[in-house]
RNA sequence: GGUCGAUUAGCUCAGUUUGGUUAGAGCGCUUGCUUGACAUGCAAGAGGUCACUGGUUCAAGUCCAGUAUCGACCA
């Protein structure tokens, strides 16, 4: 593969898709066969099949691409399966809407139909997501693809069903579930979103039967009066107890309901006296229960009134009877007062419409034996969370746990595996045909008509099996699933902890026993610039491929990672995108320049340059190099991502760009030809090494500049080995040297500018200072002449200080820039005087600390030694800054 | 109401796990620079009572308690 002469600025556009066809030709996403070395795999959180990406969504697939880049590289196989849910009520929403407007119904289709038409759907929007996933660099086995209702798949949850419901965890009932009216459907409890809505609380007058005066209640649902088949008060309510055991007629109904006393009633809220409606809200119908209570439902599926209610109010929806009925007790005089009230009101994850409780024959799963059993491995430690405050959310959940409701009245998922005899009999079987065989056994007889249940299961039932049905299960023999269960990693949000995560964990112990993963990584929330969450219908969420398009696929996934700290949510702005496009090219310059000085004798390894050629600043950014290499090892095994963003980061612009490369330049452009080599061949060492740190972050621009960079027979970076850890590379002396180093040019430089020095214009530096510390100086005085553009430099103990010199003071050393005719004394002598203040402060501070008896008695030996140290350095700075201060003419 | 998180420079955030240098970065701002890799850049500079109140400690941005504000989840 060849490129063009690289240009000054970097291109990812052609880079990537160029890339990325490479490595998928040459079947890098697939695991490597058998090595000795321990899988790594991942399964994807599956997205809707008809969605598309978002931000979160990239957040989330960086995380996991980085984690199984880098086990890839470690030279594990290495296994990321991808793949879509059928997101059961979200499509069906779509596809009921867009008959909606055709001005049909699903029921005008009939089942059949509709399923063809939820497949088209499925074809023409399914799939965008996942080719979005690869402009994102991810690297999938996209032959491994899943889909929740493939064929495959669809059979696994069947077969969970059957045999949970052999088990006896599976079971129907009639009881108050929660109802979305939009989806018409039931949904679980955790599909429920509870926000706060400003309502109201209005105060009834129900007139006591015996005909003299009334009890007042306070509701927020006026028009569930209509099924209200009790009056509650506290029995401790000195107020009430007289009425306990008498009735109210219940006003625009006229039906005569008890009175009765009951402990949960709160007689602080409202009246203390409330209305009891069995069929319409979960706390009442408790109550209804202990009381006996008649339930009467008074609403059709679509939540308008059924005909329980009287003839007045009948077909009307619940908004509009609520209106109703109160102008109706205002007429009738029965409305006593309404006040303002907030409280909090159950939405449909989905629909977003009302939550109505309702009475319902439905499917649930027995849930606490599993959640007991699920909670184990996350609080022993076998499944790690990060960060691992989610486990206590998760142990809340876990230990209050409700059945769960697993039916829902949709056609567009995986039909529930029950069939009805002609008295309602029931029969499961993976298939008709079994249903069958059981029904005519059980009957006696062949002759039996049996109809399925019309239900389909809640989405999460089917994708609760994601680690081990992407792998085949239940064909346990299927070499996948013995290779690749359990996996490792889980990246996902927190919002879907119970969702999911939760109910993984049980269906890897219940069929698989053993946990399907043992690492949960909770991403943060991506919100706008101003704290909002991204959301379609607030238009505050950037399309993915857009900024892609802009920006280029590294240099979103580092600029996102750079500011991602672990869990935490994150204020998306295009700036931190604009940082990362910055990097990408940084490095892509860094490259170029490397290459521009490369000859053929120099793309050799390290080996190749005898350790006494290596130049002191050589060794140091080796040893800058190891320390980050260590600091990244630590931070990846803390899920730290964003930790070895900024150290990787710092290590290729502050160190290696800012100061490795000007340093080397002096060798790289001079005329010693051994130098020369040593430079280049460390140069492009280090730059390769920084390529490999960076290639799980920035796949593409790194896989390119590698190509350009790599020997012949060597391989492509993706499939390659991940940078050499070597502590002897570690070196103090060089660091410590040419931090010097830094210093003074650093000082030098700020005089300079501040003094107004001319730019281009060499000065003359004098350094004064004990031998011991002008040595150190003395190999690196060609590189603060070149990068403090120094003339003529002389150092040693006896130094004359010019006159008309800019002063500074580095460690001890006195540094005297002449400047006969430009220096300010004005200017140079505030500038001192803030060197002093500032010396003045640290001084203090630590003689404060010296002067404290307990602090010299009580604080280890070392730091009071550090502390006695640093007191003299600062005293010796002080009084050099304070004689050249008053020295100054 | 319960639980958890956040509060550090004008803005966005690291740093808190394990208390001990001069609290860092990017953006923005000021000044200078067409420096033979990069103006998507380089150099220099300004900018911080680390939300508040107490406590523990020789020592607190860091540990503990409480308060305030914002947010999330649960009821």
């Amino acid at each position: 593969m060849s490129s063009a002469q690289p240009g000054k600025v970097y291109e990812p556009a052609q880079v990537e898709t160029r890339w990325y066809r490479a490595w998928q030709e040459r079947g890098y996403f697939q695991p490597r066969e058998s090595t000795d070395a321990q899988p790594f795999t991942i399964a994807i959180p599956p997205p809707n099949v008809t969605g598309i990406l978002h931000i979160g969504h990239v957040l989330n697939g960086t995380i996991q691409d980085i984690l199984v880049r880098r086990a890839r590289m470690q030279g594990r196989p290495t296994l990321w399966i991808p793949g879509t849910d059928h997101a059961s009520i979200a499509t069906e929403a779509k596809i009921v809407q867009k008959l909606r407007k055709q001005g049909l119904t699903k029921h005008d289709l009939g089942r059949e139909k509709y399923l063809e038409e939820a497949w088209a759907w499925t074809e023409e929007y399914g799939g965008t997501i996942i080719e979005q996933l690869k402009r994102l660099g991810c690297s999938c086995d996209w032959e491994r693809t899943r889909f929740t209702m493939d064929e495959r798949y669809y059979a696994a949850v069947i077969e969970t069903f059957v045999r949970l419901y052999d088990e006896g965890y599976i079971y129907r009932g009639e009881r108050l579930i929660n109802w979305d009216p939009e989806g018409r459907t039931a949904l679980s409890d955790e599909e429920v979103n509870h926000k706060e809505t400003q309502g109201h609380l209005w105060h009834f007058k129900y007139p006591l039967a015996g005909g003299d005066g009334h009890l007042v209640v306070a509701t927020t649902r006026p028009e569930t009066m209509l099924g209200d088949t009790a009056v509650a008060v506290h029995p401790g309510d000195d107020r009430y107890s007289k009425w306990v055991g008498q009735s109210v007629i219940l006003p625009l109904v006229g039906r005569e309901i008890p009175i009765v006393a009951d402990e949960f009633v709160d007689p602080a809220f409202g009246t203390g006296a409330v209305k009891v409606t069995p069929a319409h809200d979960a706390n009442d119908n408790l109550l209804g229960q202990r009381h006996d209570l008649e339930v009467i439902n008074i609403f059709h599926p679509d939540a308008t009134l059924n005909e329980n209610v009287p003839e007045a109010y009948r077909g009307l929806d619940r908004f509009v009877a609520r209106k109703r009925v109160v102008a109706d007790m205002e007429t009738a005089g029965l409305l006593e007062k309404v006040e303002d009230h907030v409280h909090n009101v159950g939405y449909s994850e989905r629909t977003d419409a009302m939550v109505e409780p309702y009475l319902s024959m439905q499917w649930f799963m027995r849930m606490p034996e599993l959640a007991a059993e699920a909670l184990k491995p996350v609080e022993s430690g076998e499944i790690k969370f990060y960060p691992d405050r989610w486990v206590k959310v998760y142990r809340h959940w876990m230990t209050n746990i409700r059945d769960w409701c697993i039916s829902r009245q949709l056609w567009w998922g995986h039909r529930i595996p029950v069939w009805y005899g002609p008295d309602e009999e029931i029969f499961v079987g993976r298939t008709e045909a079994e249903a069958l065989a059981k029904a005519r056994e059980h009957y006696g007889k062949d002759d039996v008509t049996l109809e399925q249940d019309p239900d389909v299961l809640d989405t999460w039932f089917s994708s609760w099996l994601w680690p081990f049905a992407t792998l085949g299960w239940p064909d346990t023999d299927k070499s996948d699933l013995a290779r690749f269960y359990p996996t490792q990693d889980l990246v996902t949000a927190p919002e879907i902890l119970f969702f999911w995560v939760a109910r993984m964990i049980m269906a890897g112990q219940k069929f698989m026993g053993k946990v399907p993963f043992t690492t949960v990584y909770f991403t943060g929330i991506v919100r706008d610039d101003q704290g909002r969450r991204m959301s379609k219908s607030l238009g505050n969420s950037p399309d993915p491929i857009d900024l892609i398009d802009r920006y280029g696929a590294d240099a979103i996934r580092t600029g996102l990672m750079l500011i991602a700290p672990q869990g935490q949510d994150i204020i998306f702005s295009e700036k931190s995108l604009e940082l990362g496009r910055n990097y990408m090219n940084k490095i892509w310059n860094a490259a170029r320049f490397v290459q521009m000085n490369l000859q053929a004798d120099s793309t050799t390894g390290l080996d190749s340059i005898a350790e006494d050629d290596l130049d002191i600043v050589d060794r140091w950014i080796l040893s800058r190099l190891q320390e980050t290499l260590e600091g990244v090892d630590v931070a990846y095994d803390k899920y730290r991502l964003n930790e070895v963003a900024r150290l990787t980061y710092e290590l290729v612009w502050a160190d290696y760009c800012d100061w490795y490369l000007e340093l080397a330049k002096a060798r790289l452009q001079g005329d010693d030809a051994d130098a020369r080599r040593s430079a280049q061949v460390v140069a492009r060492h280090v730059l390769r090494e920084m390529l490999r740190l960076l290639h799980p972050f920035a796949p593409f621009i790194t896989e390119e500049i590698w190509q350009q960079l790599k020997d012949g027979q060597e391989a492509d970076l993706m499939v390659s080995l991940p940078p050499k850890s070597d502590p002897r590379r570690i070196d103090a002396q060089a660091t410590g040297d040419v931090s010097l180093l830094q210093e003074v040019v650093s000082a030098v430089r700020s005089a300079r500018q501040e003094m107004g020095v001319p730019p281009a214009g060499e000065c003359d530096l004098l350094v004064r200072g004990e031998v011991a510390m002008t040595r150190r100086l003395d190999p690196l005085a060609g590189y603060v002449k070149r990068l403090a553009k120094v003339g003529r430099l002389e150092m040693g103990p006896a130094v004359e200080k010019p006159p008309h010199s800019a002063t500074a003071v580095v460690q001890g050393l006195e540094l005297f820039i002449p400047l006969e005719g430009i220096i300010d004394i004005d200017k140079e002598r505030k500038r001192l005087a803030k060197k002093m203040e500032e010396m003045r402060g640290r001084l203090s501070a630590v003689q404060a600390k010296l002067g404290n008896e307990n602090f010299t008695g009580r604080a280890p030996e070392e730091v009071v030694s550090g502390m006695r140290e640093k007191e003299a350095n600062y005293a010796e700075s002080l009084q050099k800054l304070q004689a050249n201060h008053e020295a100054l003419i």
